[in-house]
DNA sequence: TAGATTGTTAATCGATTAACAATC
DNA sequence: TAGATTGTTAATCGATTAACAATC
């Protein structure tokens, strides 16, 4: 019945969802079925999809593949693509930009930038900027997404830059707590935090 | 006064709060100043710091920064290397083997494995096997922690033959929610799920 | 003493789970 | 009809925040 507020920890079981769906050979699938694939408790699986589907469920039936998965699509952003730019060309940034399967995700890089390049360049087909052009590429295009793949003494200062720039969303590796303006969302992806859970549980 | 069970949560906020010890240059520190630091509630940074601190904080001084710490680097095992062996040896595996940073962590990837070696070989210094040498190099190098870098299609088969050969934390990297038996914890890094709380705060 | 800071107990909040009625 | 499945309301749970007493 598509609300219009999804929780954080829904948006980020969409994801496993579609994959689920898209295997599905089946016209309908219940919530139950999903909720025993992964595990999951039942009525979460269904409070997730009636918060998504704009069609309801049907009882005996479940809820209609097809249908589902768009609206999934839809939500996630899928098919409608996101430009975005990284700072950062290190391993993990070039590493990032390699990767041939944001694609599907409805994510493009479009431009690369670092402090250590001097001159408009290429890699594998992806245009590098020195920093000074960073605010002109992000305004020019309009791009909403920026990817920080510095190292952490540099982070907040480039995310400034890019928050200046207009960008709305950040995906940050640098591990460190980056200070946005409302409105800008942040999503970290810190390797300290990370190895912190699984650590700590080998030292029990 | 250091309990025995600390919440997720909690543990994930370590490496921020000890960043900033690290860097604090006064003898004693306080959760006041903190919370400051990262815009965090400063009772919750108290209580934070009370499950993990031996030394009880002082009114009126906070915290002794040096004793925090040593207790907050004995918590994430910081000091004591965890051997990890990688499965997936493309971009992001390799781009993960090369990083140089996880040392500090406590963390050392002693091995590297794909279904593409065949003979043993070497990359930047990281011996890499092919797939039938991954159960005697795990049990005889006593290795506890697996990261999974290989594709979705073959991540729970990877997992399990990780935990048949003793491995009790699993870092997965593959867009999948892996099965494990009790005991065995699993900490996703899904592309996805990052990119869908993003993608869709730019689509509001 | 006054005031900064700690630690604790209770209230709130968001997410999950339980219980159950509605429907095809 | 019986039973699988949906959707809703209430209870539980874990984490955060509020309120406040204790201490140097």
């Amino acid at each position: 019945m598509a609300s219009n507020s999804l929780s954080f920890q829904t948006l980020q079981r969409l994801p496993y969802y579609l994959d689920y769906l898209r295997e599905v050979e089946t016209e309908n699938v219940s919530s139950t079925s999903i909720a025993a694939e992964f595990r999951f408790h039942e009525v979460q699986v269904r409070k997730d999809l009636a918060s998504v589907s704009r069609l309801a469920g049907q009882p005996r039936k479940g809820f209609a593949t097809q249908a589902l998965i768009e609206d999934i699509e839809d939500i996630l952003g899928y098919g409608h693509i996101d430009e975005a730019v990284i700072v950062g060309v290190g391993h993990l940034g070039t590493a990032l930009a390699n990767y041939t399967g944001f694609g599907k995700y409805g994510l493009k890089i479009v431009a690369g930038f670092d402090i250590r390049i001097e001159h408009a360049d290429c890699l594998n087909g992806l245009p590098l900027y020195p920093m000074d052009r960073l605010d002109p590429v992000i305004r020019e295009g309009g791009i909403r997404l920026g990817i920080i793949t510095v190292d952490g003494a540099h982070a907040q200062s480039i995310c400034d830059q890019l928050v200046e720039a207009g960008v709305e969303a950040i995906w940050n590796f640098a591990p460190v707590l980056l200070q946005v303006p409302e409105g800008v969302i942040v999503q970290n992806e810190n390797m300290a935090c990370a190895l912190a859970v699984l650590s700590h549980h080998l030292r029990k």
